[in-house]
DNA sequence: ACTTGTAAACTACAGGTGTAGTATAATTGA
DNA sequence: TCAATTATACTACACCTGTAGTTTACAAGT
């Protein structure tokens, strides 16, 4: 499971009804998409069983139902996701990346300013990361 | 021009001999990347005729050949990339994204002090950006 | 003028994605 | 038991990408 394929918008919008609910069947995460997206339910099926195809799903059976879990974490997706742009974009150098963000990505003075914080709280705690509301 | 699609690594890579030379052939281009790619020029060509059917490319015809150039910049293709990305993987919390590169990215201490650094420095100017050295 | 090299076009094909209709199988209510 | 519901599977299709062979057209040398 380390360095999963990177996924698409879509894909990540359906992976996220599972991070956050641990399991689901299809016609929940349809449910759980329809504010956001108004896709046709076995649009969402089809692409739960690609997922789950290519295992980054996994699922057990109730009854008649399929109930659906993750088998990749949301960090192990956004670690080479970001890895992956970073070596895209600017060959590998992850401050480049930062850079880029601060020059060019219309950075706020607050933003700003959370991320002075941020920085300086770094460097030896390495527990928990941005675990909870990313 | 502005918010292209997003690039693959391959197309990236094929930009980036457009971007540092201005304008390539197709067989220039297929020498630049010999070095790190090992395709066939067929290979090479089709990428970029297809990058000029979607609007990235344009060309001009020099006798026999075709003598190709881009029509989009590199930030505004690093912009719309890394827009994009904070989009599916953070929401647009573009303070994640950073969060998460120190917390998971495995920043080393250098690359930390650089970071102090450059957002010590930003604010105000908003020239250049990252140019010359991404 | 004929051959040879080469550039660009055309064709091809597998695999992924977005999107969804249809079919089949199973559950449940009448 | 039979029909209605419904979930999952199967099929479909357009479009993109990576990858490259084949064909055609043109230029240059002999």
């Amino acid at each position: 499971m380390p360095d999963p394929k990177p996924l698409s918008a879509l894909q990540m919008a359906v992976m996220r009804v599972f991070w956050t609910r641990g399991e689901a069947t299809s016609s929940e995460v349809h449910h759980a998409l329809r504010a956001q997206r108004d896709l046709a339910p076995t649009t969402v099926a089809t692409v739960i069983s690609r997922l789950a195809k290519q295992g980054i799903l996994d699922f057990r059976r109730d009854g008649r139902q399929y109930i659906y879990f993750p088998l990749v974490t949301e960090r192990e997706v956004r670690r080479s996701m970001v890895g992956d742009l970073i070596d895209t974009l600017f060959r590998g150098n992850r401050t480049a990346l930062v850079s880029h963000l601060v020059n060019e990505g219309d950075i706020t003075p607050d933003e700003l300013a959370l991320l002075r914080r941020l920085l300086n709280n770094a460097d030896s705690d390495d527990t928990d990361a941005d675990g909870g509301h990313a």
